[in-house]
DNA sequence: TTGCTTTTTGACCAATTGGTAAAGCCACGA
DNA sequence: TCGTGGCTTTACCAATTGGTCAAAAAGCAA
């Protein structure tokens, strides 16, 4: 009874389970939810179906555990956004770990984008319970920023749409921009990046 | 036989795959390629499902139709770039133009998202036959309006890029966007990608 | 070793799904 | 009105897939 309320897990259960997920995150990142199978990710985590399903109640319960874990990582370089810093030195920090984040951790980017695409019929309770909170507290950040005459007038929300789709573009869109931009692109993605936010941002004298 | 090489389409045959491509846009859009089934098509489009497989071969067959056709539609808006227009006027037009195009048709956004994203199986061969040149070509366009002095210096590829993909955010991500933004959000995008791309590419004097 | 719990497996199942075959229907020109 | 060929449906199939179950195996404390 590996869900057992109180018991600690075991070892075999940490690393067994660290193992499904690790191939379900692959399978799913890579064929979408219903596209991955439980053969798939057995064979991807060496373990018997069976036995996968000994450890999760099911296909579902193993996507939302992936979805609810990277809820986490994927809401970490916002939040290290600080108030009290430097206000282009944080948006610009801020792009940059969007932008690692991307490179370090494309399957968890490509499974949180093709649960959005689909309309997030798994994930949307995390988005307004978790998301929506936080992104607001930090548009407000923004907003003073702009009114203190720190940045540019724009509009918060928009702009961090826009840090979001840029950033997340280079692990989404992968196959699209292999083929167009042929040699690693990260490091002119990284140089471009800097430039655009850094332009938009700058408060006109 | 409706694939009967020479014989042209009777009105029946372009009524019913006018009715099956556009329930497999829909059903597609929404649960990508391997979530849609062929009785959902069917469903949606009012047909059986053997009469479905009476127009088309089978369900990867309306898969790639569908993607043939949106990659006409996808590259127009960049197809009408001018290089003898007004470099500003041109780049600004073709972000609205983009825009306007991921609101108009955001189901066909979607699609394109969710072929690329898992890898481009089926597409591939049109984006190195048909997107490659004309990317090519007028990120050289760009580069010529750059070392004309008429923009400010920046890597073409990457500008594209975050064209593409701070236009699709709002069909693609829609889902997160309504949690977050929760009015029509098309106008501020409007005003807000104007201004982002005005003062990214305003030369300094 | 013994005895108990945890883990693993092979065999199996019902539902779904892409696809087929053949018979029936229907429009329409001769 | 009667064929004839294009269109549609009913009935069906084999493969896949998420999931179950009971028994076997492996740990492990005494």
């Amino acid at each position: 009874m590996p869900d057992g309320s109180v018991k600690k897990p075991s070892r075999i259960q940490t690393r067994n389970r660290r193992l499904i997920l690790d191939a379900a995150l692959d399978v799913f990142s890579a064929h979408g939810y219903r596209g991955a199978t439980l053969d798939q990710i057995a064979e991807a985590a060496g373990l018997s179906k069976p036995n996968i399903l000994y450890y999760f109640a099911g296909k579902e319960e193993i996507h939302v555990t992936l979805l609810s874990q990277l809820m986490e990582t994927w809401l970490d370089p916002l939040v290290e956004m600080d108030a009290s810093g430097d206000p282009m030195e944080e948006l610009l920090g801020y792009v940059q770990r969007k932008l690692d984040m991307a490179r370090a951790l494309p399957r968890e980017s490509r499974l949180f984008a093709g649960e959005i695409l689909q309309g997030a019929p798994r994930m949307r309770p995390h988005l307004v319970a978790d998301l929506k909170p936080l992104f607001d507290e930090k548009c407000a950040v923004i907003q003073g920023w702009i009114d203190a005459g720190k940045l540019a007038p724009v509009d918060p929300r928009h702009l961090i749409f826009s840090i979001w789709s840029t950033t997340q573009h280079y692990a989404d869109f992968d196959a699209q921009v292999q083929v167009l931009s042929g040699q690693d692109p990260m490091e002119g993605a990284r140089r471009y990046l800097d430039t655009l936010f850094r332009r938009v941002l700058s408060p006109q004298p």
